[in-house]
DNA sequence: ATGGTTGCCGAGCAA
């Protein structure tokens, strides 16, 4: 055949599973509806020892985890091979928190892919807060050199940033919050404006598309939801760029994730 | 409604 099939088809996913030991059967079925090739986990609340493995090495993925107890912790699953894998964001010897996973994902081209948890940042202002923006700061020092690696890149996760006020339901309700306030959007554009692409909207304009329903106050039930989980494209990694969607499905599950999956298509 | 829910792990904390 002459080269119309240079590339393969690609499905790359996040999805904040809010504890993996709790939430294994409901991705597993996730993972045999929607089939990603790559997914980026986050919170999944558990330390290495005990992730449960087989669980998803038994539907066909590998799988690479940054995890600790009780709290946060970060995975990759995989069908394709994964190389040069690396935990933690550089930057502060101090951090403890598992928060950041990558590796490089090898079919007939390369691409490297970024899974992140995103500090919460709230209550703000204080020293969570803090925390947030210097966290940021430190994404943005590593996208910058991954950048300059020149492979297609992509930092997914959950970010804890509301872009916009039409990335969520109420903008009231969020006036003085970690998740849209002045400098966490001023943070998250300065990554932006390296050269990444929030990939949702490419081919998503309008207002009312949700990643996230709080479990109170019947927030899924008013449909008062946020975007807070991006699939940022380097320029490179935007060329390649197909589709995209939120699986606004899996909040409606028995016992589901606060959060839903949001995936891309690409040509890879 | 000064609330509400889920998961960590077995008391509050984090989200």
């Amino acid at each position: 055949m002459s080269g119309r099939s240079q590339f393969s088809v690609v499905i790359i996913a996040t999805y904040n599973v809010n504890s993996v030991k709790a939430r294994a059967h409901a991705v597993v079925d996730w993972l045999r509806e929607r089939s990603p090739d790559v997914v980026v986990l986050q919170e999944t609340k558990c330390t290495d020892d005990v992730f449960p493995k087989t669980i998803f090495e038994d539907c066909g993925y590998c799988v690479e985890v940054h995890g600790q107890k009780s709290y946060n912790g970060v995975a990759i699953l995989s069908k394709i091979t994964l190389e040069d894998v690396r935990c933690g964001l550089p930057g502060d010897d101090e951090d403890d928190q598992a928060r950041w996973i990558e590796a490089t994902v090898v079919n007939k081209r390369a691409l490297r892919i970024c899974g992140l948890y995103l500090p919460n940042g709230n209550p703000a202002p204080g020293p969570k807060f803090d925390y947030k923006i210097k966290w940021m700061q430190r994404a943005y020092a590593r996208a910058k050199i991954l950048l300059a690696d020149e492979m297609p890149t992509i930092m997914a996760g959950d970010y804890n940033v509301i872009p916009q006020n039409e990335d969520c339901k109420n903008p009231e309700q969020w006036v003085g919050d970690a998740l849209t306030r002045a400098e966490t959007r001023a943070a998250f554009r300065r990554i932006i404006n390296l050269g990444f692409t929030d990939a949702f909207r490419l081919n998503n304009s309008e207002a009312g598309h949700y990643s996230f329903w709080d479990y109170q106050a019947g927030a899924w039930n008013k449909d008062n939801g946020i975007r807070i989980d991006h699939l940022l494209l380097s320029s490179q990694a935007t060329d390649r760029f197909r589709d995209s969607g939120i699986d606004k499905f899996m909040r409606g599950r028995e016992r589901p994730s606060d959060h839903v999956p949001v995936w891309i298509e690409l040509n890879l």
